[in-house]
RNA sequence: GGUUCCAUGGCCGAGCGGCUAGGCAGCGCUCUGCAAAAGCGUCUACAUCGGUUCGAAUCCGAUUGGAACCUCCA
């Protein structure tokens, strides 16, 4: 698409809570940044909810013709488990455990997340920035703060001060609180704390002396804080102020939170223009977590090697299933909702390849035009892809109708549907055509021989030989399909 | 305890005041030696109780049940 598409898509705005239109800040242009990951642990199937979740929004902005820059961090400096200040990161934790260098963590999970996430063909966002790789940017920000008189330091780290900011500020827009809430509803931590409220945050902390990840900084040897690094590399790479900042529902708060604060503190901008979150996915009702075990890796998944599953699935039927419900929407995983999205995702697949036989008429029972009308305001309405998919199944209907001339199509439709459809299915949702039928040919010429001795025996009338060929056939996966014109095969 | 969100047919899942999404399963039909596969058709639900309205799944209130966040997590 050369030129972009009406401005007609709305997006639903944490901020405001609604669904605003969205107006990029500089024309046809998108910056837009995404939390990444804490690189210390393989990511599991609610981590990857999120990111394709992204994924598609940043396919449709580019399909729309938006030039988009995606940037999406790597955390690689570990947060803090708890805030005492003898407190251990999950990296150096894991790290110390394993008896490694915390970037030989850092690196493991790192490529265990890029290969999951090809997996469910994602494309990579266009900058993936490391935390690590911004200590000197970090410390700068971090200074600038304190020049600002919204900071304070002590013992070497450097908090923020969310009750002087909040005179001027509200702090917990985002997310809907309050500071003085947020007085009462805090629980006192164990132990002393170096803060002078409980809500303040660091932007840098002094390494104890077993801390393994640590650097130099004007307060001493340190590390950066838990939010510092996404306002650093977001207003680094997008400018100080962008359009879309996107994240797991999770990171609302207090990340997000901190983020704008920390973002205006230092700049005085407000840093992002449409805040974007993504829903979680839940296994048994509740969430899936990290550090509640309540996880299920993709590597079990895609094998079905999990109690969980009575089989195993390929990623693009998994994508499929996510998209079929919205992305603010929370998401339930079972075996059976996964099951009947991957027989509907096969039904789409089967239309698109009878889509490719299809001929022209004269004449069209169909309004190709309306249809695509449809699909697009059912995207731009906050991108709302079950709905689009309910459309494409309507498709799927015709594309059937119509090789079994109960329905036709002129060249120009035609074209049009194949164009459309192959937009959305393959470049805006990015699924995936997974049919193997002739993927080798020495089996269909095993399978094809097969099916002449069956037919011969059929010819016969030997139907016990004729049956047995079909339904050992069965047993190793290979379905045989008799239809009008002769028998064909499909792989399992 | 506080903040926010959700409750839809056998299951999953859209819907944002009237025009009864879609998928899966079930049922019927077409095809077939019988099946399977595939296709077509069909199945009319909105937690409970009140209220607003000519009209409510959709708005308001209450009740019940559930979730997320308030502590690292997408």
């Amino acid at each position: 698409m050369t030129s972009i598409k009406e401005n007609k898509l709305s997006v639903y705005n944490s901020l405001s809570r609604s669904k605003e239109l969205f107006v990029p800040v500089v024309k046809d242009h998108v910056g837009m940044y995404v939390c990444g990951p804490t690189v210390y642990s393989n990511v599991h199937l609610g981590n990857a909810r999120t990111f394709i979740s992204f994924d598609m929004i940043y396919r449709y902005l580019k399909h729309l013709g938006y030039k988009v820059r995606y940037v999406r961090n790597i955390t690689d400096a570990g947060h803090l488990e708890d805030d005492s200040d003898d407190g251990e990161d999950k990296i150096s934790i894991k790290a110390r455990l394993e008896k490694l260098e915390p970037m030989q963590i850092v690196q493991q999970y790192t490529v265990d997340f890029h290969n999951v996430l090809r997996l469910f063909n994602n494309y990579p966002p266009d900058i993936e920035p490391t935390a690590t790789g911004h200590i000197v940017e970090q410390i700068k920000m971090a200074k600038t703060i304190l020049e600002n008189g919204l900071a304070y330091e002590v013992n070497g780290s450097i908090y923020f001060d969310v009750e002087k900011y909040n005179k001027d500020n509200h702090y917990g827009k985002l997310s809907g609180r309050n500071i003085d809430e947020l007085h009462s509803n805090t629980r006192t931590l164990e132990g002393q704390s170096d803060k002078k409220n409980p809500q303040d945050f660091a932007l840098w902390k002094k390494a104890s002396p077993t801390h393994l990840q640590f650097w130099d900084s004007p307060w001493g040897d340190g590390f950066p804080g838990w939010h510092l690094e996404c306002s650093v590399m977001s207003t680094k790479y997008l400018g100080d102020q962008f359009d879309i900042h996107g994240g797991g529902m999770d990171l609302k708060f207090p990340h997000h939170e901190c983020e704008i604060a920390q973002n205006k503190a230092a700049n005085g901008k407000e840093p992002v223009k449409y805040w974007l979150h993504a829903n979680m996915l839940t296994l048994n009702g509740k969430r899936m977590s990290k550090s509640t075990g309540n996880t299920l890796n993709p590597d079990e998944l895609f094998s079905g090697d999990t109690p969980l599953l009575e089989k195993g699935f390929h990623p693009t039927a998994v994508r499929f299933f996510m998209m079929q419900a919205h992305y603010r929407s929370v998401l339930d995983f079972s075996n059976d909702a996964l099951a009947a999205s991957e027989k509907g995702f096969q039904r789409l697949m089967n239309g698109m390849k009878v889509l490719k036989t299809l001929e022209a008429k004269k004449t069209s029972t169909f309004d190709v035009k309306e249809w695509i009308e449809k699909c697009y305001s059912a995207m731009d309405d906050d991108f709302n892809t079950p709905i689009l998919i309910s459309h494409l199944f309507d498709a799927m209907k015709i594309v059937n109708q119509v090789a079994d001339n109960k329905a036709s199509l002129t060249k120009d439709d035609l074209e049009l549907l194949i164009k459309t459809l192959n937009d959305f299915v393959f470049e805006v949702l990015g699924l995936e055509d997974i049919s193997i039928d002739n993927s080798s040919d020495k089996l269909s010429g095993v399978v094809n021989m097969l099916i002449q001795m069956r037919n011969d025996a059929r010819n016969d009338k030997n139907w016990s030989l004729s049956d047995e060929i079909r339904d050992k056939l069965k047993d190793i996966g290979i379905q045989l399909k008799d239809g009008k014109d002769g028998t064909s095969f499909s792989v399992e």
